[in-house]
DNA sequence: ATAGAAGTGGGGAAAAGTGGGGAAAAAGGG
DNA sequence: CCCTTTTTCCCCACTTTTCCCCACTTCTAT
């Protein structure tokens, strides 16, 4: 499990380290993808097995099927840490979810995302603000 | 399994690189033939003889078969590696999928696409859109 | 105050990307 | 059928990028 939020430098080489933490619970290697808001999902392996397999299960068209696998697919890297812990981020990640010198590192129970700084600070006031509509429509189910 | 997506360049004989985490998949050879969208698609022997199986396997009474068995087999062509782990381009492939002098190599799981790279640019936001449909109808579940 | 752990930066070796030359093979014409 | 021309394939060389390792600084906890 996944939480909190740390703020590190992307250096010239386009590394950045991972909360110790988190990088416990990823073993040796991890998974990066598109997020589906404008960030970098981080999965661990197993995880990503999971999400992977249960896709592939869903019954679709041979045509969205070959769609899927490219959106699915076609956007994840294998990425493996240094011995200092820091992982390297992909060039078109990096560009989609535009994160420059700083990136915020921030923890989803089951996976981690990567944030470029502004981006951030502006999905983190509309999900405050939205969390107390969202708890409260599910605590009535 | 393959995935990411890579860009090179494809030189005046044609040839061009593919990842090296690819190339270890392939073995000494790969398949290529026309993708169903406007790609090639590339696949390692043992999955192309998968393929091929599946094909056969069905009653070759159908005049539908028969033309794809003449469009997949007809398109295919066996590629090796060079020392630098380079294929060539077979010259009818890369008129169908339209590719230049770059190329966008992706993986779609158990076999990869080559394309155009404006035509991935597009054909990637088109199943952006329709996974995130796809995924979000998962997630309910 | 000190020791250990974590963040940050950079240098060097190895791997990968890119381009081109030459030999062998294939194709074509006399 | 042989010779010439063209194409293909293999190999070599250079450049760029990546990866691994080491070193320094900062922070924290005892």
């Amino acid at each position: 499990m996944f939480f909190g939020e740390y703020q590190y430098k992307v250096d010239e080489k386009g590394r950045l380290p991972l909360p110790p933490k988190f990088r416990r619970d990823m073993k040796e290697a991890a998974i990066l993808t598109r997020g589906s808001e404008k960030c970098v999902a981080v999965y661990p392996a197993a995880e990503w097995k999971r999400l992977a397999d249960s896709l592939a299960a869903k019954t679709v068209t041979s045509a969205n099927l070959r769609k899927l696998n490219r959106a699915i697919f076609g956007s994840a890297f294998s990425v493996s840490f240094d011995k200092q812990g820091r992982i390297t981020l992909p060039f078109p990640l990096r560009g989609y979810a535009e994160i420059g010198d700083t990136v915020v590192v921030v923890g989803a129970n089951q996976y981690v995302e990567l944030w470029n700084e502004k981006a951030w600070k502006e999905e983190k006031e509309s999900a405050e603000e939205q969390a107390t509509q969202i708890m409260e429509s599910l605590g009535s189910s």
